[in-house]
DNA sequence: TCAAAGGTAGGAAACTTTTCGTACGAACAA
DNA sequence: TTGTTCGTACGAAAAGTTTCCTACCTTTGA
């Protein structure tokens, strides 16, 4: 992170930063062993190196933390649809040109979409045009 | 990168590696320079950067690289629609749990889409309907 | 009581990615 | 011819990310 960066609510979790983000999401508030179980059926990973790294999100902002217990509570600072609307808007941004119906369409030509995806999307433009 | 991925057709394009060839998809097969160039209407990028940043795109794979003339000629190694179709089921396998409806449901909610992207969105799905 | 288990903190190592300095050859203009 | 410009190659520094070792404290069970 770059300095001028350190306290202006940087957003940008990076990768690692983001699984430990959807566990919490997913589970709720938690500890550090019960992110780091989790993030064990996927892959091994040490104990100490999920503390290290949820101690710099608290850092960053990135995770608030309940001291009130011994064992330390961590939940996301931000909600789970700003955060994923907030990369959502830079991928369509960097690589779309900013334009959704391009994602779409790369989306939709890309690989076979099931049946229930293609009328939920319907729906969704419908509720949009009772607006 | 790691040793064992040093073959194996890694594709994953790095932050800085997907501007440059964002650079040679629009502009297409191009000289460092004209690359540099480029990218210096954004941002402030030394020439040798940019060299040694595209010198080790083709050692990945991801450039290829003319070298008859002394002016070395880079072109992606991949299509556009190729690599993006890569990086956005990632995407949404990665945020969305692969469901494309979650993600349209995120991109239309979160901010005001035009008209005309709304529309060009109907007309996708009438196609997918037709085949 | 006291050893074992489980917790935090902090620093350093290992990797990856990004940036640039330096060396050196080819082309070109004066 | 000769110096300036433009090109590549290579190595290393700088920056960013990820992983883990070690120290040390608290809790708990025998």
């Amino acid at each position: 992170m770059k300095l001028t960066d350190k306290n202006t609510k940087d957003q940008e979790p990076t990768k690692a930063e983001l699984e430990i983000l959807q566990v919490l999401w997913e589970e709720g508030p938690s500890t550090v062993r019960a992110v780091n179980s989790k993030l064990n059926e996927q892959r091994e990973l040490n104990y100490t190196s999920t503390l290290k790294l949820m101690q710099i999100m608290v850092e960053k902002g990135l995770l608030l933390r309940d001291e009130s217990s011994m064992k330390h509570i961590y939940r996301p600072a931000q909600e789970e649809q700003k955060t994923k609307g907030f990369l959502l808007d830079r991928f369509v941004k960097t690589l779309y040109k900013g334009s959704p119906s391009s994602l779409m369409m790369q989306l939709l030509g890309n690989q076979e979409t099931s049946r229930e995806e293609l009328d939920a999307i319907r729906n969704l433009l419908k509720q949009m045009d009772n607006k």
